[in-house]
This record gives structure tokens, C-alpha cells and sequence, in this order.
DNA sequence: ACAGTAATACTACCAAGGTAGTAGTGTAAA
DNA sequence: TTTACACTACTACCTTGGTAGTATTACTGT
């Protein structure tokens, strides 16, 4: 039986990832200087996220030319599948319905995102009849 | 300045919130045996987790009949919109649509659902017009 | 050959969630 | 009055995310 492959995710380790899954296959200092915009962490920080998140199966690494080179070892949509699965879970007792209901009751949204959402809606609701 | 009400929360905190906004002013007994239906925790854990959790202002205490009765320091839907918005940001850099586009991707929904999602929108769309 | 540089390794903390045992205390029943 | 019980207090420990300093290693240019 596996453990948890990617359960809890930090903060650090989900924007670690995001530069992953943008650009896969970078060094150590590359990730340190796409997160630097945002400009609060030590370059030590990030490498000891990544053997952190090595350890925890998120990334992997190679060695390429004297640096370690990660990639993400989980895919984006399985993080993002996973993440929203437990927040629907914890908070909204499995009910995506609910979970809507509570974000066009409680969020700003424009006329152009709720046309958007009636399209998405639309769509599937197309797709989901000729299956 | 008043500092993170309420951040991170993790599930058995969320549990027993759950527990307490079902039930207000509930002594840890019966925190404790409406937990029980998933048998797994120990008496003295969720009362420790009670008393971490009030001092973090997730919950009060009074004292009654000798008892610790809380009650939620919180209320359901401000928890509720944090974490969702906090998980938008962090996983859909903050964009509702991608939100939605992904659930509608990845999990399986019934044209039940789907239709109460479309009157969700249209009525939203009435008010937003409305006003 | 050696110094500077850049990379990784190692180590050390802290906070917070989670888990629970044991000690102490006070009330109520026998 | 003594004992059993229920409740809180105290303590301790583990894990993980986060943060980062210091040590070591090895390449590169002078």
C-alpha cells in the first residue's frame, strides 16, 4: 500500500511546483530566480524544499553538468484534482453544487465569467448526453 | 493589527468545527461521541485539540456545570470562503473559471447537478442585472 | 597552484497539527 | 467517608512545512 503520495502541500511547495510545471528540467537556481520576483526566500530555502519534496515523491532530480536538475513527478492536474477533491470534502460535504452555491454567493464575479460559467455548463451538459 | 483569524486548519479542527457549528455549546463528551461515528480519536485528543483550537480563537469556552461547553469562535461560511479562496489562489492562480473548468473536467457530474449549477448562474446573472 | 565561485550537504530551529497518556481535582454515590 | 467517576491540566512526542546558516566539494580562470 502507498502513503499519501502528495497529501498536505505547502504553500512554497505548491509555487515550487507551479515553476516545475512551467518549466520542467531546471536547476536548483532557476527555480530560486523565477520564485525571486516575489523576492522572500533564501536560495538555500528552495534547495532544501526540493530534497524535502524529493523525499515526498513531489519532483525528481538528475545530475546535469555538476547541477541538479528537477522536474515535477506529479502532474498538474492530479494536484489540482486532488487539492480540490478534500477542500469539496472538508468543507462542502462532498457537494460540488454546495461548494458553487457558496462562490457566486460569497465572490465578485463579472457578467463575463458567469457567461463563461453558463458556457463550460452548457458544454458539458452537450457532451455528457452523447456518451 | 490582528494576526491570521483562523488560517490553517487542519481536518480534525475542521471536524470538530463542523460538529460545532451543527451544535452549538457542546461539552468535549459529546464533541468527542459525535466524532466517535468514525471511532478513531482518543477523549483527551479532541479535548486537547479544543483547548489548541481556542487559543488560536477558533472556539470559546464557558464553563457549565463543571463542564467545558464551546462553542465556534467562526462561522461557517467566512472558514468556507477562506479556504476556497485561499485554494483558488494557491492552485488557479485565482481565477474562478479555471476552477470550475477543472471540476467540470475531472469529476463526475450528474445532469441532476449540472442543471441546478445552470439555475445557480442564471439566477445570479437575474440579480446581477438588477442591481 | 591557487583563489574565487557556485553548487550541494549537513545541521538546526520553529510553529502547528495531531495524538494521547498520566496526574490532579472535585462531585456524587454507596 | 470513602471510593469511583468524569472532567480538566499538564506533559510529551511525532511529523511536516518552512527557513536558513555553515561546511564541504569541485570546477574555472589566472
Amino acid at each position: 500500500m502507498i502513503k499519501r503520495p502528495a497529501q498536505r502541500i505547502g504553500d512554497l511547495q505548491l509555487k515550487i511546483l507551479r515553476v516545475l510545471w512551467g518549466r520542467p528540467n531546471i536547476s536548483v537556481r532557476e527555480v530560486f530566480e523565477e520564485l525571486g520576483a516575489e523576492g522572500k526566500w533564501a536560495y538555500t530555502t528552495i534547495a532544501t524544499m526540493l530534497k524535502k519534496m524529493e523525499v515526498r515523491k513531489l519532483v525528481s532530480h538528475q545530475l546535469v553538468e555538476r547541477k541538479f536538475v528537477y522536474r515535477a513527478a506529479v502532474k498538474e492536474d492530479d494536484i489540482a484534482r486532488k487539492m480540490t477533491t478534500h477542500l469539496i470534502e472538508r468543507v462542502f460535504e462532498g457537494s460540488l453544487a454546495d461548494m458553487v452555491t457558496h462562490l457566486l454567493q460569497t465572490r465578485e464575479i463579472s457578467s463575463t465569467e458567469l457567461d463563461e460559467l453558463e458556457k463550460l455548463i452548457a458544454e458539458k451538459k452537450k457532451k455528457g448526453r452523447k456518451q
